[in-house]
DNA sequence: ATCCTGTTTTGACCACTGTCAAGATAGACG
DNA sequence: CGTCTATCTTGACAGTGGTCAAAACAGGAT
């Protein structure tokens, strides 16, 4: 398990802020990946459950609370991990997964507004 | 123009981070709106060349530096502003587009991881 | 008024994504 | 070893999303 999952460089070290700089095509991509993982209603939910734990989490406290069938929330961990946001571990009958918090603080920062943008320095 | 933006509750304050406690599906399915809106490289960069400017941007600025046809433009820019993300006016011949910097603070929040996660406090 | 330029809308096409059913796999327990 | 439970993978389908060509619209210039 977690066998694939995207190149990530900006993990762990910080990023210029989006609104700070023009971003490049491939930081782009990048960044535009990991939206796209977020992009769902239940994957933000169990990226929330998994990361608000604060530990790890078994997949059997997932099937309950949705309204979707095991197979699809197994696609929706299966996303995240691939975007590098959470990662797991089988350990005997149960699965449980753990976020991956560097992630989550990557994105945040590249999503933080620098203080207040100066007009002055307007292209 | 500016006619039609999703109704943004979280806009302009604060919000519980993501990783605090879980989301719940409503506020799931906003975020997830947004994250829709991001989770395109070529948005992703209008986003931040809009919000890195500034300053109110002309579309023609885009035109050159993309290699998707103008109407594609429209498109994208059209999902940021549905999104809250940017707003834009028509002033003569040009449209000019900015960044609603709350937006993106409101969804860099969401991300924020609240300092280290107590596996005490877990579930 | 007419044309010309810049931008958006419409319509259509193809690729991708979310979903579930069915089958496969991993491990526990007799 | 065989069976049972929990989870994942595969295959298929419908719905969504990105893209462009063509047409429509807005505003300035001639």
């Amino acid at each position: 398990m977690s066998k694939q999952q995207i190149s990530v460089q900006g993990s762990g070290g910080c990023c210029t802020p989006l609104a700070a700089a023009p971003l490049d095509p491939a930081g782009a991509t990048e960044g535009a990946a990991v939206f796209k993982a977020l992009a769902d209603p239940v994957r933000l939910r169990l990226m929330s459950i998994i990361a608000s734990a604060g530990a790890e989490i078994c997949v059997c406290d997932f099937t309950g609370q949705f309204e979707v069938s095991a197979p699809t929330i197994s696609h929706h961990l299966r996303v995240l991990r691939e975007a590098g946001l959470v990662d797991c571990e089988r350990r005997g009958t149960w699965v449980y997964y753990w976020a991956l918090p560097e992630r989550l603080e990557w994105v945040s920062a590249l999503l933080a507004v620098p203080a207040a943008p100066d007009p002055a320095l307007a292209l």
